[in-house]
DNA sequence: TTATAATTTGTAATCATTTCAACTCTATAA
DNA sequence: TTATAGAGTTGAAATGATTACAAATTATAA
């Protein structure tokens, strides 16, 4: 167990190096989190998480790792909701889909045509969000 | 040149009434400026253009314009930036395309079948937002 | 006209995010 | 080993958009 745990973190070690990023212990804790949580967190939900196991842990840490890591490529930044921004661990392209009623925040796997322009109106496109709103099935 | 200008605010009173809005005055400067301004703009900026007009304008008064427009469709409420909300007069869909380099937000003309659905994996549909970003062809 | 409700206004509060300077940690060189 | 430099972290303070709220103004109805 202890064993296993001690592997994971130097997985994701050597894929921060892989990324050129120092892996300090608090950066691996917020790439630990934002993997296995996909539930797309804020920078204060991934605070509030983190910081039992780092005592001493400030919340300008959070802000500086996530601007790291979206610089890196290693999380979307989602401006869906408009009070606060939310983070996104990048495996493939999907969309969002976001309640009005509780607020969640869910995948959406669409297969679109949207996803894949290099150019739009001669535009060059880096990133391609497709976000829908509106009352999510556990509402209904 | 008066009575067409006396003509125009009349216009907009009367949809304003159809929408059930009280038009008052600053309420018909809002939507004058809104609708003739497709630029996406914040309420600052909006604010900033119609405030010569109405010396006593408050920029609260704008923020609860806006936010009873957006409560009655006028309006379309863009979370692209994420520094501040900008608003989008409601024609027909369309994408945006924001400029990572000058900021500028453009209207993307798409015709996608995103835009149409009504449900995505049970969740109803009430807005669908196609966001691009990247280098616009002015800063290419 | 007077009373009542709706709207506007300005100030203060809120809250996410950034700035910044001090502190800590780690790695490397002498 | 110790000194030093650079990177990373921390917490307090600043920033800036948005909202809350209560007073002032305007419109509406009796």
């Amino acid at each position: 167990m202890i064993n296993k745990k001690k592997t994971l973190l130097n997985e994701i070690k050597e894929i921060l190096k892989s990324k050129g990023i120092k892996p300090s212990y608090q950066r691996i804790m917020v790439y630990n989190y934002i993997k296995n949580h996909i539930n797309h967190p804020s920078v204060d939900t991934i605070f509030k998480a983190i910081s039992g196991s780092i005592p001493t842990l400030s919340k300008t840490t959070i802000y500086n790792i996530l601007n790291l890591f979206a610089k890196k490529g290693i999380v979307d930044t989602l401006t869906i909701d408009k009070n606060e921004v939310r983070y996104d661990f990048i495996k493939k392209a999907h969309a969002h889909f976001m309640c009005k009623i509780c607020g969640e925040i869910y995948d959406i796997h669409l297969k679109s045509d949207v996803c894949l322009k290099d150019f739009v109106e001669g535009h060059k496109v880096e990133d391609t969000h497709v976000d829908f709103k509106g009352v999510c099935k556990e509402c209904l």
